[in-house]
RNA sequence: GAUCUUGUGGCGCAAUAGGUUAGCGCGUUCGGCUGUUAACCGAAAGGUUGGUGGUUCGAGUCCACCCAAGAUCGCCA
């Protein structure tokens, strides 16, 4: 393997004048009358390593094999490089293809593809430079995230995938099971006799792909104080936009002794320092996100490290969206949910930041919320971001025992399904507040890509699980 | 799930109001030039236009259905 100080990242950074060896993938080739020039990439950074190969050093056959795709070692001196477009080039005196890659077919080439073609060969589209960006901004972003949150003192604690509770209730659910589906066993007798037995399954009931750790995670919360997840979910809604994934990961902060308005300011705190880490360890990154994809990242991430975030009540929006004159496709009164159009009017026309949306109506938002005390509202935030809406969900919880009842009741669920959940309200509650953060969303507001699906390694949608 | 748009060589795009051998750029191959940076010059190969059916003397172009992709919306993170 390749081994620290042997990345071309790292041989990059090395004073001219010792001796390197290289791994990557042959980006693209030039060739003159003396030398020919091979840029090779291994993935550790954005540049490429130029490599120079004399022409009475190498003969032509040897050099048959080394085109776009083509995987190689090179050994050889680093050298300053004559050339404006690096600071060092490696002088190759011993060159090995492991892996040709026939041009002709080969599907990369070195201009721009369009998005929706690179989908079509996720095997090999991580090659290039924009997902070869994306991807360690990614991975820059889930280190900041842990890094984040364990300077804090939180415990990161591993929610389920599988799940056999059935009270997630934050939309549709994949079924899980080992039920031979040509031939579903059925109940004999009985009051619902000709249904599926899931007595015979797997966990001997219905089980399900989780749609959210957040129900766990108060569990830790009430034990552990601060905790958050961060961790695959899944939806099995049929949501066909650039925003939603049936497939994706999610950072579920919880927090004991705290309430909205701690539950805000973490929040805020959290979007800042992670993006400020990014900008700095991705700063090469970023600037090609700047420069091809969107002239407006740098920008927009400087502004919110250095402005704070906007707050208004739901009731404040409404006014807000009311006396704009605008001419809404979905009229706005009190008690509707804000749509896609209100949210970007209020992040991008009036306040041209991010905007956390707090106390909505108790009618649209979830069982478990904390109920304020006109009566009408419950302490839910949301944090709507410039041109990807809403990027955080997130409450303080409903800690009282008989209020949470009373909303299990109003909302037609049934109590027993939730009786672990209402035990933490019996012993030692307290108040506690948390929010879910899509890890994708994050990485849209980033990177200034356009779809979700170019900022997850290997997406799923509705119809499409490919590679 | 709804609405709209698109589907043409490997990739990105053209083809006047339906009319002869479907053009161009990139990439590829060959030749030339050049310490080159998404280089330049010349040449060649490469498509019968998503699928099925229809209208017409004639369809890439019009119609129907199907398939696929994208956008907007809904659901949300």
């Amino acid at each position: 393997m390749i081994e620290k100080g042997g990345y071309i990242s790292d041989i990059l950074q090395q004073e001219p004048g010792g001796r390197a060896v290289a791994h990557g993938w042959v980006k693209t080739r030039r060739d003159s009358k003396g030398v020919r020039f091979v840029q090779i990439n291994d993935g550790s950074c954005f540049a490429d390593l130029q490599v120079v190969l004399d022409a009475d050093a190498f003969s032509e056959e040897a050099l048959h094999h080394v085109t776009t795709g083509a995987s190689v070692r090179v050994e050889g001196s680093l050298v300053e490089s004559p050339g404006g477009g690096q600071r060092v080039e490696l002088h190759a005196s011993d060159l090995h293809v492991y892996g040709p890659s026939d041009p002709a077919s080969y599907p990369l080439q070195k201009k721009g593809h369009t998005m929706e073609f690179l989908r079509e060969i996720g095997h090999l589209r991580s090659r290039s430079n924009t997902f070869g960006a994306v991807f360690r901004v990614r991975n820059a972003l889930a280190r900041a995230i842990h890094s984040f949150f364990q300077r804090q003192g939180f415990l990161y604690v591993h929610t389920p995938i599988l799940t056999a509770s059935d009270c997630e209730g934050a939309g549709a659910m994949f079924g899980v099971t080992t039920l031979d589906l040509q031939n579903l066993p059925r109940k004999p007798e009985g009051p619902k006799a000709g249904s599926i037995d899931y007595g015979q399954d797997f966990f001997g009931k219905p089980a399900f792909l989780t749609v959210s750790g957040q129900l766990n995670a108060e569990i830790f919360a009430l034990a552990f104080t601060n905790v958050y997840t961060f961790g695959p979910t899944f939806r099995a809604e049929n949501s066909n936009t650039p925003r939603h994934l049936a497939e994706f990961w999610m950072i579920e902060p919880e927090m004991a002794f705290c309430d909205l308005q701690g539950d805000m300011q973490l929040a805020e705190k959290f979007l800042r320092e992670v993006i400020a880490e990014v900008m700095e360890t991705c700063a090469e990154d970023l600037e090609f996100f700047q420069k091809r994809i969107d002239s407006t990242v740098l920008a927009t991430l400087e502004n919110v490290v250095q402005s704070s975030f906007e707050h208004v009540t739901y009731t404040e929006a409404v006014a807000l969206l009311e006396k704009s004159g605008n001419n809404w496709e979905f009229p706005v009164h009190w008690g509707s949910d804000l749509q896609s159009e209100h949210e970007r009017y209020l992040t991008e026309q009036v306040f041209k930041k991010p905007v956390i949306v707090t106390d909505y109506p108790k009618e649209i938002k979830a069982f478990y919320m904390r109920a304020n005390d006109d009566g009408r509202t419950v302490r839910a935030m949301d944090v709507l971001a410039p041109r990807i809406g809403e990027i955080i969900g997130g409450s303080q919880r409903e800690e009282r025992y008989d209020v949470l009842c009373q909303r299990i009741a109003e909302n037609h669920l049934e109590e027993s399904a939730y009786w672990w959940y209402l035990d933490l309200r019996r012993y030692g509650s307290v108040p506690h507040a948390g929010f879910g953060l899509g890890f994708e969303r994050l990485m849209l507001y980033l990177t200034g890509m356009k779809n979700i699906r170019d900022v997850i390694p290997f997406p799923r949608t509705p119809g499409s699980a490919d590679f």
